[in-house]
DNA sequence: AGCACGCCGACT
DNA sequence: GTCGGCGTGCTC
């Protein structure tokens, strides 16, 4: 049985799980169904150990339906007749949900907007929450001959159908789609004795099981063949333990030779569960590097915080803040507690993984969507022992299960990624890190080269200062921020310097390419000194600005602060410009209204062009593209990598994956082949965005011995953003963005709520959000600004419409939070409404 | 979500 | 008269 994990954590005397007294006999039971809102009350057998926090399976209405025993219940509501009530059927999981963890998910669910089984849905591994299926089963030794005969029609349909199948078995849900009304003659059947009915529990899913093959001797006995000699060699490289059909494949073997080997008692072929062995790739141990003296300063006060507080860990570039967390977390193991370290992409930080494992061995476990549900299903029990760890994951690791939870540390905390878009609840994993930092009272370390906004108005309010309380200050009070900085890179590195390039100028000049002649020094220099680039391109899709090629001029939205966006819609159609925020829309002028240039064109070339067109001017550069048509397979980012640290390729050209984390010591030369595009896309945090980007990215150059440079291609080089990116200005960059946020009530200051709509009729997705917009008006009366409805950025995808209505909230206005279910009860039921609370896009 | 129940038009 | 459409509402 599993530790429940809630016992060891603070003891809260109004904790929901109290214990039974013998009298308490009936539960309730969060159901695990779409649309269910509320409590169900059932009876417990009395075989069955149950208690609130598990899992169970209880049946509902036809089925049988998983859910969470929430309390136990003295008495039965009024309104309910005892007769009505229904018995648990099972317990799946016992033992769960700290109080913490219980307030945590009521937050979540709370914040934003949706139901507490929405949050646990996306909490729980799949398969935690696993229903159990109902089915039917013949009995045919007890049917008479000739049964349907004198059995109802239905009955009889029923009968056929279930000798179709040659086990005479099918689940409940397929007859009835099968047949109509067949639950009638399901009773009949049962009645009579004919057939059965079970429940087949839910599937747990089963570990990833595969053939490992283990070197068990030290010397090679004479008797081996030299062919067995070399396989055995090959295994030794392999570190003496490889998966069978990777041996196969390395020494160019067969199954038949290994399992002689085994004869001989040289190896052990065992099943051994998939993750074990992935999780050992033994990398070179590591040892704790030496502090320059501000990673000093910061580690001295993380180590002196024993309970809630919210670290802004403000490091350049290459200032070594892995080195910190590494060093912030070694403490708490030996404490036997455990940290939680959120990254923005688990494929990308390949790196990342590989240094926490260099430094925790085993104890480091990786947590994500990508794995597999069994590897999930596997790691997330493994959490629940206790055991101290680090963990290392995505968003939704955030709900990782750890019992002593010490420290949680999220690393480029500015990242997008960090936020739920699609899915619900669309919950950002920042926000929900800061309150279980707060509910478990532990540290939360925000780490960024390029802090959010948020982050950052948040710490400048509440920290005074930078230093830790003083020792015998008896507990001040919370919530406590700090304010570290890393202002320096390791070993006194030098920022790489960044030069802008003025592409007007070079189109004066007649050069037409998408290099300017710097970038082609650049790239000459490079292949003359034999060192390696990086090309970064911006790269979206078809929707992008406008731009003039002359004079730099956007067309810009004249009721809201955002650039216009270009609608393509097809061949031979109107170009419009379009604003996604307010819906205004022009035609798309065919000269500049500034400088009446003609060359007024939307951006955009891919990477593909890009590569195109370098191989062109240096056949000699060996190009190799990072995007995500090339990372798609799983393992293929460090696949990539991997090629490009040995050498194998000069210039890597990519899009925004270069930016995360990548650490390659030999990148003298970063290129940005044009930031316009990340400047002017139509969206209030395209300031802040394209900074982050452009910084991050200028951040992989200079890592190594060797100096770095940068060259920013822009058409706007007087652009605040390019202005402070070239001057490593963080400090210079909010200062001009936050009054702009301010003025218009945009986060960190007022706060968003985005009400999506879409259906497959684009005049009923339309006419709701008309609707919905006009009850926005009539209900959320003061300082909450209505705007839209607006057709979404990309109107039609996967052939569904899509309209949007922002509720933007003024500072100290009262955030209403519409009720979701009343809002839905106006949508007609082919439209699907989301709210997403705080969006980082509106499109 | 499923699946009843129930109220209207097209058929045996 | 009955079959079958899917709108409404319930599931402990």
């Amino acid at each position: 049985m599993v530790s429940p994990l809630g016992t060891s954590v603070v003891a809260e005397p109004r904790s929901p799980y109290q214990v039974s007294s013998s009298d308490e006999q009936w539960i309730e039971v969060l159901v695990d169904c779409p649309g269910i809102q509320g409590l169900y009350t059932y009876r417990i057998p009395r075989e069955l150990d149950l208690k609130p926090g598990d899992i169970v399976s209880v049946p509902f209405g036809s089925q049988v339906v998983g859910g969470i025993a929430i309390r136990w219940v003295t008495s039965l509501p009024n309104d309910l007749d005892p007769s009505r009530v229904r018995e648990v059927e099972d317990v799946i999981t016992s033992g769960f949900f700290p109080s913490a963890y219980w307030e945590l998910l009521h937050r979540v669910a709370q914040y934003y907007c949706t139901d507490l089984i929405t949050v646990i849905r996306g909490a729980l591994p799949p398969g935690l929450l696993g229903r159990s299926q109902r089915r039917l089963r013949l009995k045919p030794e007890t049917i008479p001959p000739g049964a349907e005969t004198f059995c109802s029609p239905v009955a009889g349909q029923l009968l056929r159908l279930l000798r179709s199948q040659k086990e005479g078995d099918y689940s409940a849900q397929y007859v009835q789609r099968e047949i109509r009304g067949a639950s009638r003659g399901i009773q009949e059947l049962i009645k009579r004795g004919w057939i059965e009915s079970y429940l087949e529990p839910p599937k747990t899913p089963q570990t990833k099981q595969q053939q490992a093959v283990t070197l068990v001797v030290d010397s090679f006995p004479l008797e081996l063949t030299p062919r067995q000699v070399e396989v055995l060699q090959v295994l030794r490289q392999q570190g003496g333990e490889c998966w069978l059909t990777d041996l196969i494949k390395l020494g160019k073997t067969s199954s038949q030779m290994l399992k002689k080997l085994e004869e001989k008692g040289c190896i052990v072929i065992q099943f051994q569960e998939r993750l074990r062995l992935l999780e050992q790739p033994d990398v070179n141990s590591d040892r704790p590097k030496e502090l320059t003296p501000s990673q000093q300063e910061s580690l001295k006060v993380i180590h002196s915080l024993d309970r809630f507080a919210e670290v802004l860990l403000h490091g350049i570039t290459g200032s070594g803040k892995t080195e910190v967390y590494l060093q912030a977390i070694a403490p708490l193991l030996n404490q036997g507690k455990s940290a939680l370290v959120l990254v923005p992409e688990i494929g990308l930080t390949p790196q990342l993984t590989d240094r926490f494992r260099a430094r925790f061995g085993h104890r480091v476990y990786v947590y994500h969507s990508e794995l597999s549900d069994g590897e999930r299903y596997d790691t997330w029990r493994q959490m629940l022992t206790g055991e101290p760890q680090v963990v290392i994951g995505t968003r939704s690791a955030i709900f990782a299960p750890l019992p002593n939870l010490g420290l949680i540390i999220l690393d480029e905390e500015h990242d997008s990624s960090f936020k739920q878009t699609q899915i619900l609840p669309t919950y950002h994993a920042r926000t929900v890190a800061l309150w279980r930092g707060e509910l478990e009272n532990c540290p939360v370390i925000l780490g960024s080269a390029t802090p959010s906004l948020e982050t950052w108005v948040k710490i400048g309010e509440k920290s005074s200062e930078s230093s830790p309380p003083h020792p015998l200050t008896p507990s001040p009070p919370l919530p406590l921020t700090y304010y570290l900085s890393l202002p320096e890179r390791i070993q006194s590195r030098p920022l790489p310097p960044v030069k802008i390039v003025d592409m007007r100028q070079e189109l004066k000049l007649g050069n037409r390419s998408i290099f300017s002649h710097s970038l082609q020094d650049a790239l000459q220099e490079l292949e003359d000194k034999k060192k390696q680039g990086i090309l970064f391109i911006h790269r979206r899709g078809h929707s992008t600005f406008v731009s003039c090629r002359s004079c730099g001029y956007v067309l810009e939205c004249p009721h809201c602060d955002v650039s216009l966006s270009y609608h393509y819609t097809h061949e031979g159609a109107t170009e419009l410009l379009r604003c996604h925020y307010c819906n205004y829309s022009q035609i798309q002028p065919n000269k500049c209204p500034e400088c009446q240039s003609p060359y007024l064109k939307f951006f955009g070339s891919g990477t593909q062009k890009v590569t195109q067109e370098l191989s062109h001017l240096f056949p000699n550069l060996r190009p190799l593209r990072f995007d995500s048509d090339t990372t798609r397979t799983k393992g293929s980012h460090r696949a990539l990598l991997t090629q490009f640290a040995e050498g194998k390729a000069d210039i890597l050209v990519g899009t925004q994956m270069l930016t995360k984390g990548l650490d390659l010591a030999q990148v003298t030369l970063v290129g940005v082949v044009a930031a316009d595009g990340l400047l002017h896309l139509s969206d209030y945090r395209a300031a802040e965005r394209a900074f982050q980007t452009l910084t991050q990215v200028a951040g992989r150059a200079g890592r190594g011995d060797d100096p770095g440079r940068v060259i920013i291609q822009t058409y706007t080089p007087e652009h605040p953003v390019i202005q402070s990116v070239r001057s490593h200005d963080y400090q210079g960059f909010i200062e001009a963005e936050l009054p702009q946020r301010e003025a218009l009530s945009y986060p960190p200051y007022g706060r968003l709520i985005l009400v999506r709509l879409s259906g497959t009729e684009g005049v009923e997705v339309q006419q709701t959000a008309e609707i919905l917009a006009d009850i926005f008006w009539d209900t959320i009366g003061r300082g909450c600004e209505i705007l839209g409805p607006a057709p979404a950025n990309i109107m039609r995808i996967a052939r569904r419409y899509r309209w949007n209505i922002l509720l933007k909230f003024e500072p100290n206005a009262e955030v209403i939070i519409p009720d979701v279910n009343e809002l839905k009860k106006v949508c007609p039921q082919s439209v699907s409404l989301t709210l997403d609370v705080d969006p980082l896009r509106i499109d």
